[in-house]
DNA sequence: TTATATTTGCAACATAATTGCATTAAAATG
DNA sequence: CATTTTAATGCAATTATGTTGCAAATATAA
């Protein structure tokens, strides 16, 4: 397996970013959980490692770069996910579903679940879609089973 | 036209709910538009007819009840709207498509449009969708031409 | 008219997010 | 390597949204 960090730093590089420790950090955490990741539990594992403020300019900085892209939970809460690939700064392809489980309350990028185009009423133009699916995660209907 | 207080009031006591100024102010305010309202702008409209808590309380126990719904749009903000009908406290019938327009802000229930069913991978148990469509409303996309 | 059960208002608190500004640190330059 | 430049951070203050407990008010039932 090849060094992490080194591949972080080539994509804030790459991205006209500044490799400082906070932006290492939040990457080092996003890509280790297999959901997305709630900015408050970033704030509370980034911990007095970085201030408050530099979190939400971090993410907001990875969000317009097309790093990493966020979803809005069923509560309005903030939670952020890597971009698979093919996201820039010109323009995030995030279109999949989103899938928000009543139990544990993770948020899984469905990847492979695209949203299907819709027929809108005469006048509206779509310009994005925005699905998310709320019920119980695979993890979740297994331990109700 | 018959008297739309009058309905309200049916309304409210179908529901349990004491007939009350805030609470018919409310009825008011939404049904007079053609859109949700946000949150914001319905404490802001209240004025001090009512504190922002009790506005709280109106919204919760008509979601409640199934007089209303909640909308979040891409900014996180709570916006509601009168269900249309077939909603009670038991269940909500609103798995329509919301519009959230990038120019005007506006959230429309496009009521016509379902949201398609989907095929999410094994072992995830499916029970709402929500699905939010941005860009450009009839009335926005007008203006720009 | 009185009793009772619900609803409201107020104060206090909690959390998420933003802004301005001084300080610090990364990277570019020589 | 030392210095300059530019970007990023930390801190303090502020705003917005939402919640809770409790006393006072009021809608409705009796
Ligand atoms: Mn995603
Ligand atoms: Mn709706
Ligand atoms: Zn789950
Ligand atoms: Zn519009």
């Amino acid at each position: 397996m090849e060094n992490k960090t080194a591949r972080f730093e080539k994509l804030l590089v790459k991205n006209g970013l500044k490799r400082t420790a906070p932006r290492l950090q939040v990457l080092e955490i996003l890509s280790g959980r297999d959901s997305a990741t709630s900015q408050p539990y970033l704030e509370q594992v980034m911990g007095k490692n970085a201030d408050r403020v530099t979190l939400y300019r971090v993410l907001q900085a990875f969000e317009e770069k097309g790093i990493i892209h966020k979803v809005l939970d069923q509560q309005g809460t903030a939670n952020y996910a890597i971009c698979s690939d093919g996201c820039s700064a010109h323009e995030h392809h995030d279109e999949h579903v989103h899938f928000n489980c009543d139990n544990c309350h993770k948020i899984y990028c469905l990847d492979t679940v695209k949203i299907p185009a819709l027929k809108v009423p005469a006048g509206f133009k779509v310009e994005h879609l925005n699905l998310i699916a709320t019920g119980l995660c695979a993890s979740c209907s297994d331990k109700v089973n």
